[in-house]
DNA sequence: CGCAGCATTATTGTATACAATTTTGTGCCG
DNA sequence: CGGCACAAAATTGTATACAATAATGCTGCG
C-alpha cells in the first residue's frame, strides 16, 4: 500500500461510498459512523465527513444523535412497512412506463446487471448481489424516464436493504432473482401492464419474506454493542 | 428592535425558515443566496448555513453550483412535469387512505387550514395562502399515517411552489380551493374512492393551469439579473 | 474608443481551533 | 463490595482562518 493518498475524495463520492458500503451490509445497521474516523479512512477533514453524514441522514440510510454521532439507521417495523407501501406505490407504474419506453440497449443493460448479480452470488458476495439487485429496480425508473420518481426509488431501495438486513427471514440465497426474469421477459414484449403486475407482486412477496410481526426490535442498541 | 438577538436559531429551523420563504415566494426562484449574507441575518456562521443550504439542495429547493453560490431553485418544464407525475401516483391513494382513517379532529383541522387559507386570501397574503394550500395536502399524508409517503409529498408540495412561481398562467387569486372544499365533502363522508378520484382530478386541473409548453425558459438567468 | 490581459475583490471550499456535551474512569463514602 | 460524585477523556457542535476559485475592475495597447 502507498503512503500516498490515491484518489481525493469528494463530500459527494464519500456519500455515495458510503451508501454502496451501507446498501452491501458492509456497513450494518447500528454501526456508529465517528467523524474522525471516517476522516482519517477518507483522507479528509471532518468538514466534508459531516457534509456525507448529512446527506445520507436526509436519505434516512443515517440516524444523527445530537451531541451522540452518527449511525447507521435501523428502520423500525412501522418505518418497513411505510417503505414498501411507498414502493408498491410509486413502482408498478413505473415498470408499466418503463416496459413502454423500452429500447434494446435498456434491455440488454437489464440483462448485463442481472448476470452480474448471477455472478456475484456465485462467488458468494451476497452485498454486491443485493446492490446489483436493487440497481436493477432503480435502473427501471431511469428508463421510465422520471428521474423524480427515480429519486425517490433510489433512496427507498436504499432504505430497502436495511430493512432487509434486520428483518430477512431466510438465510438462504436470495430468490428474487426469478422475479427479475419473469419482469424481463415483460419487458422483451414491451408489455406494460403486465410489467405492472409483475412488479407489484414481487413486491408483495418481498414484503411477504420479511418478518414484520414483532411490535418491538430487541436487538437495536444490543446488537451493535455486541457485533462491534 | 432590540439590539440583541431574539432566538438561538439552528441548522433545522433556519432550514426551516428558508424552506417557508421559498415556498411562500419571499424568495423567488433564481436568488442568490450568500453565505455571509444569511449568516449575518440569521446571527450565525456560515456553517451552519452550509448545513441549511445543503438540506435544502437535496430536497432540489436550492441549487448549488460549485464555486458560484446557492440560487433558489428554477424548475425546469421537464421537471415540473415529473413532480406532477409523482404527485399523481402518491396523492390519491394517500387521500383515500386518509379519507378511511379520517377522525372529527382531523377533519376540524383540515377546515381550520382552509379557513386560514381563506382569511390569508382575503387580506392580500398570496404567498401564505399558496402555503397553507400545500399544507392542506401534506396534512392528508400525515393523516393517512404514511410518514415516508408524508416526507415525500412534502419535497413535492415546495417543489410545485416554486412551478407554480414560474409556469403559474393566471394572475388571478387561486381558484383551487374548490378542489379543497369538494375533497372535505368526500373526507366528511369516509368516501376514500371518491377522495382518490377528487385528488386525481385536482392535481390534472392543476397541471392543465399552467404554462408547460416551452421547451426552454428564457426568463431564467436573465430574470434573475434584472430583478435582483 | 474597444478589447485583451492582469490585478483586485468577493465568494465559496476546506481545514483547523475552540467550546459544549456526553461518555468513561476513578476514588471516596456508606 | 456497591453506588454516587466528581474528574478526565473522547466526541460532537460551532466558529473562524486560510486556500482556491470565480467575478470584477483597471490599465495599457492597438
Amino acid at each position: 500500500m502507498s503512503e500516498f493518498e490515491l484518489k481525493s475524495w469528494t463530500s459527494e463520492s464519500v456519500t455515495a461510498d458510503l451508501e454502496r458500503a451501507i446498501h452491501e451490509h458492509r456497513l450494518p445497521p447500528g454501526t456508529k459512523l465517528g467523524e474522525d474516523e471516517l476522516g482519517e479512512a477518507y483522507g479528509i477533514s471532518r468538514t466534508l465527513v459531516r457534509a456525507a453524514l448529512l446527506a445520507l441522514s436526509h436519505r434516512h440510510l443515517v440516524t444523527l444523535r445530537r451531541n451522540r454521532g452518527a449511525f447507521v439507521a435501523q428502520p423500525s417495523v412501522r418505518e418497513a412497512r411505510e417503505v414498501f407501501e411507498a414502493r408498491a406505490l410509486l413502482e408498478p407504474r413505473t415498470a408499466k412506463s418503463a416496459a413502454e419506453r423500452m429500447t434494446d440497449a435498456d434491455l440488454a443493460l437489464l440483462h448485463t446487471n442481472i448476470a452480474d448479480e448471477h455472478v456475484a452470488l456465485d462467488a458468494g458476495d451476497n452485498g454486491r448481489a443485493l446492490f446489483l439487485s436493487g440497481r436493477f429496480h432503480v435502473e427501471i425508473a431511469r428508463i421510465a424516464d422520471q428521474s423524480t420518481v427515480e429519486a425517490f426509488i433510489s433512496e427507498l431501495i436504499s432504505r430497502s436493504s436495511l430493512i432487509i438486513a434486520l428483518y430477512w427471514r431466510r438465510r438462504a440465497a436470495l430468490c428474487e432473482t426469478q422475479a427479475h426474469h419473469a419482469l424481463m421477459d415483460a419487458f422483451a414484449d414491451r408489455d406494460g401492464p403486465l410489467a405492472e403486475q409483475l412488479m407489484k407482486s414481487h413486491l408483495l412477496d418481498l414484503v411477504a419474506s420479511l418478518d414484520l410481526q414483532n411490535t418491538a426490535q430487541p436487538p437495536a442498541s444490543l446488537r451493535e454493542a455486541l457485533n462491534r
